[in-house]
RNA sequence: GGGGUUGUAGUGUAGCCUGGUUUAACACGUCGCCCUGUCAAGGCGAAGAUCGCGGGUUCGAAUCCCGUCAACCCCGCCA
């Protein structure tokens, strides 16, 4: 072994012990005569003191930051007063007795420490050197005990990991492909996976019974904060199950991950009809760390002389309203830019009221009889502080403003009545119509079954949009941590579902054959859910950006400032590949 | 595909709105000298930037305008 013990785990117990370290030079302290060295690797920093006399004073006198150096010496406790109690390795140093240099190093764009602030763009042109510091290296530590944490929990449930392939079959569904072009096969395209979804399925129609896999997914969709052009999922089916099976298992994961890094959570998790969602919270993945229902108060304005809201709800729309309770009264700035930020998504104004002092104010005061701040009040509990904001549109697009408008607060509550809040989503509509293409959609994937009471339906035409799907969404504190659904087993519904999407027989054959054979061979019911491997360990971390808790993360326009990626190819190499070179 | 913000020594920022005392400032880092108990060590000194790139306006541009590239955030998109 090159080196006795790491630069994290000398302490006191190894005092007189003559050692060997590795490690970099994180930093070196000349007084003029003592001199410090203070060593660092994966599990630490190490003092190490080189007195005047040493052979090898001038050697570690001329070292650099970050060179790579192995020390020999001996353990001792550091002198009366002079500990470092901010640092596990403090009570004790190493007096060095010879030095090594493994490497050196030029100077670096930016210094290994945290303190030190540098733009994402050079973190992520020298990934390797923030992986040096103590956050990144940190983050990547907790990924791979989460993942460790997962295995041994799915393995435990008698789950079984398979890989499935990553050069597979475009399918039409869904996002962008990301397409690789067959050298043995001229003009034709293998797909990165964007998810394992079809061979999960097949593995339990092979009887594997319970599948899982750390699996890497690719969309060639434009990135975001939280999203990458690849992502992990933590992937797994299950046989012979219904949607509260998976559940089980889902939460038993969490609870063994969020209890490794020594948080608890409550299991079961809340559940939540998606309509139920929509209704209270105006999104499908609803933070309810917080409060701020919305409540509908449209019956309250049914007389009411205020044009906006008149007009609205003679043409059939709805008004919506939230208290911001417990925030504090809304600033006119602030509601100003609340309302800027409502009308950039789309939404016509926002009216407010407030209670100052017992008083109520409001934009829309000369409108509000004695009545209508009665019953409001009765509706939404106005007190002291309160702010409401009042918005009002069609039935269809105020769940979206007033889901933005109710993110909004949120963002100004500090106050979350927990830490984690878990949530599952269940029955989203099966299908929605997509009126520019003249055709259904599956609103999750079209292998997720109608929930079984609403079979009847897939014949009915009127009724085709208000199936209930056997889909189910895992929140977390208002992310979209997971989704996924109990399938469709029968292969007479999978067909039914794809004639509704708009693929005629020969479609259904040449783009799902593989599927649509497997399920005529006796599939067992089953069901599965992917869950996001990025944006879980991100929100333990307490990131929003996915991108911390990567190794080697793109930029959000795809490119890979470490190496360069994408780059341009030999001609040669198109041309063994049959691209024409543009 | 669209919108917004940003781009100034190795790093992070100030200066830009309101063009000229700017010889572009500050902090950290780097380099040199001093210093025997520091730990984000300290003291003294030095080097280091044609202000992302291209064009325009102007007597004069880091500063104003147009284009372009890149980063970040958002909309679309992401079953």
């Amino acid at each position: 072994m090159m080196r006795t013990h790491t630069c994290g785990e000398l302490s006191d117990k190894n005092v007189g012990e003559k050692v060997t370290l590795c490690g970099w030079l994180d930093s070196k302290r000349n007084h003029g005569g003592v001199l410090f060295l203070i060593l660092r690797d994966l599990y630490g920093i190490t003092q190490v003191v080189v007195e005047p006399k040493n052979n090898f004073f001038s050697v570690a006198e001329n070292l650099r930051s970050e060179y790579v150096v192995k020390v020999d010496g001996e353990v001792r406790k550091r002198p009366e007063g002079n500990e470092n109690r901010n640092l596990p390795t403090g009570g004790i140093e190493v007096l060095m007795d010879k030095i090594e240099i493994l490497n050196t190093s030029e100077e670096l764009p930016f210094a290994i420490a945290e303190y030190i602030n540098v733009s994402e763009e050079t973190r992520l042109k020298y990934r390797y050197l923030d992986i040096r510091r103590e956050t990144l290296k940190k983050n990547l530590v907790i990924r791979s005990n989460i993942a460790q944490v997962v295995r041994n929990y799915l393995v435990k449930n008698k789950f079984y990991e398979i890989e499935t392939p990553i050069l597979t079959k475009s399918t039409p569904e869904g996002a962008r492909d990301f397409l690789v072009p067959s050298r043995i096969n001229p003009g034709k395209f293998y797909a990165l996976p964007q998810s394992p979804q079809m061979f999960k399925q097949i593995l339990m129609i092979s009887g594997m019974d319970r599948y899982f896999q750390l699996a890497r997914n690719f969309r060639d969709e434009d990135l975001r904060s939280d999203r990458q052009l690849e992502h992990t999922q933590i992937d797994m089916e299950m046989s012979f199950v219904d949607e509260k099976d998976v559940a089980v298992v889902v939460e038993g994961m969490m609870k063994e991950i969020f209890s490794s890094i020594g948080e608890t959570i409550e299991t079961p998790f809340i559940d939540m009809e998606y309509d139920e969602a929509m209704e209270k919270y105006g999104t499908d993945k609803p933070d309810i760390r917080f409060g701020y229902e919305i409540k509908d108060i449209t019956e309250i304005f049914k007389n009411t002389d205020f044009k906006i809201f008149r007009q609205i709800i003679d043409s059939g729309g709805v008004i919506k309203a939230i208290n911001a309770k417990n925030v504090h009264n809304y600033s006119r700035s602030e509601i100003d830019k609340l309302t800027e930020t409502l009308k950039l998504n789309g939404a016509k104004g926002l009216v407010w009221l407030k209670m100052k002092d017992g008083k109520i104010e409001s934009s829309i005061i000369k409108f509000l009889k004695d009545d209508d701040i009665k019953n409001l009040n009765e509706k939404l509990n106005i007190t002291d502080g309160d702010t409401v904001f009042i918005a009002s549109d069609n039935r269809k697009d105020i769940l979206k403003y007033i889901g933005i408008l109710r993110n909004e607060i949120i963002k100004n509550d500090k106050n979350p009545s927990k830490k984690w809040a878990f949530l599952w989503i269940r029955h989203f509509p099966l299908l929605e119509w997509k009126a520019d293409e003249n055709r259904y959609d599956a609103t999750h994937n079209p292998f997720t079954a109608p929930m079984p009471e609403e079979l009847y339906k897939l014949d009915i035409k009127e009724e085709l949009e208000n199936i209930k799907s056997c889909q189910y969404d895992l929140v977390l504190n208002g992310v979209e941590l997971g989704s996924g659904s109990v399938r469709n087993h029968r292969k007479e519904i999978q067909e039914k579902i794809f004639r509704l999407m708009g693929y005629d027989d020969r479609q259904i054959q040449e783009k799902f054959s593989m599927i649509m054979n497997a399920l005529s061979y006796g599939a067992p019911p089953h069901g599965g859910i992917g869950i996001g491997l990025d944006r879980l360990v991100a929100i333990i971390c307490g990131y929003e950006s996915i991108r911390e808790v990567i190794a080697f993360p793109k930029t959000t326009s795809g490119l890979c400032p470490m190496t360069d990626a994408p780059s341009a190819v030999d001609e040669k190499q198109l041309k063994e590949l049959h691209i024409k070179d543009i």
